[in-house]
DNA sequence: GTCAATAATATTGTATACAAGAAGCCATGG
DNA sequence: CCATGGCTTCTTGTATACAATATTATTGAC
């Protein structure tokens, strides 16, 4: 049933798999040739693999010159947040006009387990289940434009949200956060709920920042 | 200086330019040799352009059946012109905030031709300076990926805006709106230039909503 | 010893050839 | 007369070959 994807749509995933969880990093050089061995095909689904990666902005593609794993600047990464700290808020607001029953559900189930993980201390866990709940928020909105977009984002940011959840503190806080998304969702508080959701996101952004500090300051010191 | 373009990439400006002003039409099939052809190239830089077009949304490639013209429901485009929405409130706030004298004449200049063009009475010409008009704003946002969040919604927005001008009183209305947005930002008030902006292209939303409501009970009547 | 120019090499861009799957068509049976 | 099965044909997906350009190394001159 899954196997009915092209090789080249197998090996778009792939790639998109290790750049996004950061096991090619950025920068790092894309050979048409050695990719093609690695997975054992032609260089033809390996050209058309990057060519979409590109289209989705994870690699960039020099005419004759290749192409490489696009490289973030810490400015460009926190404008990825507002973007996203905006869409987020538009998702959240719609939900709580619009929310069902199963919506709420969906939405309650995946918080509790955030909460497991997040007692667990397996920030991994907790990593996953966040993903789920924002899921379940983008779901809950009933906008199917606004959910893909919302996706897409948030997919390129999975490698930076995950490093910044190791920031001390930031899970406790962002479960707090989570949770007055929620009161607000489930009081059909649109402005409260959008309010809310962009301060999540925004805030993350932020932390990300000081992460950023830090990492040069560190660098500088050496 | 321009012709540095890969013949995949020529073509892939020369389809979407194509598709985006509506010459190929919505669910068109696209053929891969049919379009060689036309163009003078072999099946490969065909391919190359259709997927990434395909990954902007434009076209859809179904795996061993070819690709054809994306075709937006009613719906999805009025979700698409909601997105957009906040999207462009979110750059025109920013505007408000960190526009420069330069931006400020930019968009000054834009508008004012947007009058002529609108005095004129020539739609078509009131259409590109509506978009230079909204260029103008974009850049003053200073956030570059804003910027091209932005300018890609609006290009795949492009066909159906064009269509919504026509619509009797538009381009007057369109033109107050404009100046509205203008005096918030030449006012350095956030709120008040988000709040215009948006209601700017959710306007166009629902003249495109009722547009298609139209078209839809002629059909019905036929 | 360093810089520059040219040649050698490697890598990308395009074309063509071949393989595999999907759509249409005709024939045959009910 | 309609439906179903197999066959033909067309189209896409992949591989390989070739062409063009960028990179690198080597050699020569200053």
């Amino acid at each position: 049933m899954t196997k009915e994807l092209s090789s080249a749509a197998k090996l778009r995933d792939a790639l998109e798999e290790e750049i996004v969880t950061g096991q090619i990093l950025p920068g790092a050089r894309l050979d048409e040739v050695s990719l093609a061995e690695r997975f054992g095909v032609s260089r033809t689904p390996v050209r058309e693999a990057l060519h979409q990666l590109a289209s989705a902005g994870l690699v960039e593609i020099q005419p004759r010159r290749g192409a490489t794993v696009t490289e973030l600047h810490a400015d460009t990464l926190v404008e990825m947040f507002d973007v996203m700290a905006e869409l987020e808020a538009m998702a959240v607001g719609l939900a709580a006009r619009r929310h069902t029953e199963a919506d709420k559900k969906a939405i309650v189930s995946a918080h509790a387990e955030c909460k497991r993980a997040a007692k667990s201390g397996d920030v991994d866990r907790y990593y996953y289940a966040n993903e789920a709940f924002h899921d379940a928020l983008y779901a809950a909105s009933h906008h199917a434009f606004l959910i893909t977009q919302c996706r897409q984002l948030h997919r390129r940011l999975k490698a930076y949200r995950r490093l910044q959840l190791r920031v001390r503190h930031r899970v406790s806080a962002s479960l707090a956060e989570h949770q007055s998304i929620i009161d607000a969702i489930l009081a059909f508080d649109q402005a409260q709920a959008a309010a809310c959701a962009r301060r999540h996101i925004v805030v993350q952004g932020e932390r990300f920042g000081d992460l950023i500090a830090s990492l040069k300051s560190l660098a500088a010191a050496e």
